[in-house]
RNA sequence: GCCCAGAUAGCUCAGUUGGUAGAGCAGGGGAUUGAAAAUCCCCGUGUCGGCGGUUCGAUUCCGUCUCUGGGCA
């Protein structure tokens, strides 16, 4: 919460929300009018080559496009980045933003990460192959040898993190939950303003992303994936390879799939990409949710008087008909004055 | 018009030798410390197409009707 020289320093207002939500138009349109800096908080933006269907924004952003797709990238790679990005903006005099949809990393930013081992893929091989000949719940019996603690957090199914777990113990012959102090320090000095935009209705984002995957594929996505499929050294297994919308097409030209199937389960993925983004969401208390209509007009905040100085429109059949977006512009200038309020607030 | 096969959860289907039913997917909830758009956990009552009949009891057997495939005309 404190900076490292003597002034403190500034908040930083950070746009979350799942997937088509909004979350990037709001973000351009705050930076625009407060002479702010965008940085992405994305794992699958940070990958060159995916544009189309992780909607890539033509706008500028800080930590997009860092990574080839083969390379990995980590929610420590990220806060490393971030922190830099946000010193480098500040410097520059403007006003650092993020935004993006990637929860870990925001959790990275908010409560940071003790200090630990990264990931070697050389161990984390041999840890997958052990799983293929005897089961994942052999692997986490085998944990609970070496980190009890750990391991009676995890389900005996729960793969990737039983993985993570015994490799800090095979690299560094400490147990993950001894790296682990419960307290570690947040990165980003100044404090963090996080706001969420998403739909009131569940069923309205869920239109949504129906209805931005097709554009995607009216737009050419699988000539997108077409062509990271076609450079012959990317596996499946890779995050980049995973994303939502790539891994389903990649499945159908890999023939495992119809076409048909691989769009509906795209789709699937999606929303429950979205749900889990609100899952985390939900478990952060300070979050001051901005709910928005069919058309993406905000029309609530919650909690009522968050900060958010606006005349919030009433709630009425009739506000929801009235086309123009005088509303959106309110909130673009609010959520500006927010954060000129607190530099103002602060610097004095 | 005739013959055959179907009709069961939002979808695809299994099943009940007659005692009112369960998988996968979808959906919902949750977890989340260097793969996180990842990974994992929990959640299954629905006039068993309609109407009659047989039966103590029918989603199951019989009849009939409707609808959907397919075949023959």
């Amino acid at each position: 919460m404190t900076s490292p020289d003597q002034s403190p320093a500034p908040p930083v207002l950070c746009i979350m929300g799942p997937t088509a939500a909004g979350k990037t138009a709001l973000a351009i349109d705050v930076a625009e009018r407060c002479g702010g800096e965008l940085i992405s908080v994305d794992s699958a933006l940070v990958y060159r080559g995916l544009d189309i269907g992780a909607a890539k924004p033509d706008y500028p952003h800080h930590l997009i496009d860092i990574r080839d797709p083969s390379e990995p990238y980590s929610a420590a790679d990220f806060v490393t980045d971030a922190v830099r990005s946000v010193h480098d903006i500040r410097a520059r005099g403007r006003v650092p933003i993020f935004v993006g949809g990637t929860m870990l990393y925001y959790r990275a930013l908010f409560f940071g990460l003790d200090a630990m081992p990264a990931s070697d893929p050389a161990v984390r091989e041999t840890i997958e192959a052990r799983a293929c000949a005897h089961g994942w719940p052999k692997l986490h019996a085998e944990l609970a040898q070496v980190d009890p603690v750990l391991a009676a957090k995890l389900h005996p199914n729960h793969s990737q993190r039983i993985s993570r777990g015994l490799e800090v113990w095979e690299m560094t012959g400490k147990p993950l939950s001894e790296w682990q102090t419960g307290r570690p320090k947040q990165a980003i000095s100044g404090e963090l303003l996080p706001l969420a935009i998403c739909p009131y209705d569940r069923r309205v984002l869920h239109a949504r992303i129906e209805k931005r995957f097709d554009t995607m594929l009216d737009a050419g996505l699988v000539d997108e994936v077409r062509r990271l499929h076609d450079r012959g050294d990317l596996t499946g297994d890779l995050p980049a390879v995973r994303a939502v919308g790539y891994r389903q097409l990649w499945a159908w030209l890999d023939h495992e799939a119809s076409f048909d199937e691989a769009r509906e389960r795209a789709i699937a993925a999606t929303r429950q990409l979205a749900k889990r983004q609100l899952t985390w969401l939900r478990g952060w208390s300070s979050v001051t949710w901005l709910k928005t209509d069919q058309q993406g007009r905000p029309i609530m905040v919650e909690p009522a008087g968050a900060g958010l100085q606006v005349k919030w429109p009433e709630m009425t059949a009739n506000s929801e008909e009235n086309t123009s977006n005088g509303d959106y512009q309110a909130v673009v200038d609010s959520l500006t004055t927010w954060l000129r309020n607190y530099h103002l607030g602060l610097l004095s």
